[in-house]
DNA sequence: GCGGCAGGTCGAAGCGCTTCGACGACCGTC
DNA sequence: GACGGTCGTCGAAGCGCTTCGACCTGCCGC
């Protein structure tokens, strides 16, 4: 828009066709300028014929003088191809939110390499928003984000039959393509680092009670895994879930300790009780990680910044969202791809974890 | 997609042309059912021209009969509208996320509302980008987040000619449209909140120092408005940028009291620092908010979460963003629109400010 | 010398939609 | 009773692109 007041020139009410915009160069300005056929422009750009040394060159010469960007819905149209994912997120605000912007991010740019843009949905308007989307061609596919047990998005995609990733896993992933974090070997990794310190009683500080209840499937991938290990290693563990805030991890913690006057491992995973349970423990008279080892599950921005330094496992959002996009990209494509795909979890350790005391 | 591994029939290799679905219903395939020409159909759906009762009935039964929903592609081309508009973010990650959420999902509902869809682009391809984006129509209008005072983005914006709206304010906004919440006002109305309580030194505790240096528009403009309420009410103040992490908000109190033993006011505008502030100022020997009133300038979820709960100025994102969309569509529809759109800053009084000591 | 076969290029037929101009039918007028 | 207007509908012409089939070379082998 040129700079000025002078902005919106005479022009015709409301929902006036936009004026045809002497700016915009097609195919055939581009096929003029570098006298050859329509076609032949087409085929330099898409390679999907052999075209001669000296005519690429020529075509490709013409496309920069002209500043030529073909036209997005002209190209769809006719090859049947959007080259544009869906990345659908629950509107349940408030949750997760940095790492969900991380995924995003993650998606866009891995998007970006394979030649496609991302449109963002929130599945707020009910089925009849996925239905539209998918059914308009917009996208060639869709990433759905903040998959729950019992996702009401789950059975819709089943019926669309549009090529779909889901990161996260529902409680029945059958003819689904979902990628994850193992919560459930992070779990057990954490307790073998643990375990392998020495400590023998070990909590787990995990989400509030409502992400529990709501089946969300890492909470209980991460406890399962936890118990798992625990029993295999002989360790004794307990799991509480926890609420945000520094009072709750308060009460959490001075009742653990009350049960366990021992215990001497915590695993925390809940994002706004890291720094919390940091800052509580010395006031209970428990150093870190002198008297207690506390290790993570979190993102690492939240590892790093604490004090001390946050031994942990990562939720590696970039490398979650290169595998959803890419996986989604074979499928598009027509070609078979994995049902599930578990990331393996890292231990990253830092200053909060130490042998077990005595 | 069906479910099960024999998922992918027989097909032909990688990119081969998507099969036509049969289950894809188009114009022609509604008009047929209804018995009437295509424009016809057309017709029915824009309003465009006048249709009798009864055949606009029949259309519209067909429709839900075959489920129709029109082809993006083929709209945009025909129409030379996209019904989607870009939502633009710096790659810069880590900058206030949740925020950039908020506005993001504001938006997002927002465009549903007036029939359009959003693109999530982020800007680091650079300008080619965004020139790409523009350039292939892929959308009507562009939205900037997270502008800054020199924003790079901001003169091929004005080249694009493309109608835009940016939420924050570069240093020169000559041409654009911004929107934003009156950050100046925000540092006066604290400002007068605390003077009207009795304060009469009060501090602002500000975001990090790399983002005055970067010339952040909002930090620098919260602390003008502080500077020029103080110097109209007669009240001492001073500002201070803080970095993130607890050590680093001590560091800073116990040197502004050092400085103002008297001190009785706080202004924080740094969500990060508000947890801490809080629970170091009582290990100080003040309370708050009997000795010390603190108020934020934050997201309401901080200041909610606190203890004691922060009075505060909020960012009202969804406001902001509801206006930012509803102003791009203004001006793609070429009406004229107001250059900056500054919005009233709330402040909602909690348990953190009191009538000053003495 | 001719058939065959790549390698290059072109023209034209759509993709599914919007919109323009026409046209028939029906109204109220002078 | 002929004239102009609305109202409702239709057909056709694109929008800018991809892709198919055809059509030219040359050049190889026999």
């Amino acid at each position: 828009m040129p700079a000025g007041p002078g902005d919106h020139g005479p022009r015709l009410p409301t929902a006036a066709r936009p004026a045809k915009s002497p700016d915009l160069v097609t195919i055939s300005d581009v096929a003029r300028h570098a006298g050859v056929a329509v076609s032949t422009v087409s085929y330099v750009l898409s390679g999907k014929r052999a075209i001669s040394e000296v005519t690429r060159n020529r075509v490709l010469a013409s496309i920069r003088m002209l500043g030529y960007h073909p036209n997005a819905g002209a190209r769809a149209l006719a090859s049947r191809r959007a080259n544009v994912v869906a990345l659908v997120l629950p509107l349940r605000s408030g949750m997760q939110v940095p790492v969900v912007m991380q995924f995003a991010m993650a998606v866009v740019t891995t998007a970006r390499t394979v030649e496609h843009d991302v449109l963002l949905v929130t599945s707020d308007e009910g089925p009849a928003g996925l239905r539209r989307i998918a059914a308009s061609a917009m996208v060639d596919g869709l990433l759905l984000m903040d998959v729950e047990m019992h996702d009401s998005r789950v059975p819709l995609l089943r019926e669309l039959g549009r090529p779909s990733v889901l990161i996260g896993f529902p409680a029945d992933p059958t003819g689904l393509t979902c990628v994850d974090l193992d919560f459930h070997r992070a779990g057990a990794v954490c307790v073998e680092h643990l375990a392998g310190l020495g400590h023998r009683r070990i909590a787990l500080l995990g989400a509030p009670a409502a992400v529990y209840d709501r089946g969300t499937g890492f909470a209980h991938r991460t406890r399962n895994g936890i118990l798992d290990a625990a029993a295999r290693l002989g360790v004794d563990t307990v799991v509480r879930p926890c609420e945000e805030g520094t009072a709750a991890v308060r009460r959490e913690l001075v009742e653990l300790f009350e049960r366990w006057p021992d215990m001497s491992g915590l695993i925390v995973q809940n994002e706004s009780a890291v720094g919390p349970v940091l800052a509580t423990l010395p006031t209970l008279g428990r150093r870190v990680p002198e008297d207690v080892s506390v290790v993570g599950i979190c993102p690492d921005q939240f590892a790093e910044q604490a004090s001390p330094r946050l031994t942990s496992v990562p939720l590696p959002a970039e490398e979650v969202g290169q595998q959803a996009v890419s996986l989604l990209m074979r499928k598009v494509h027509g070609e078979p791809v994995p049902d599930a795909t578990l990331l393996e979890p890292r231990l990253t350790i830092r200053d909060s974890t130490a042998a077990a005391p005595r």
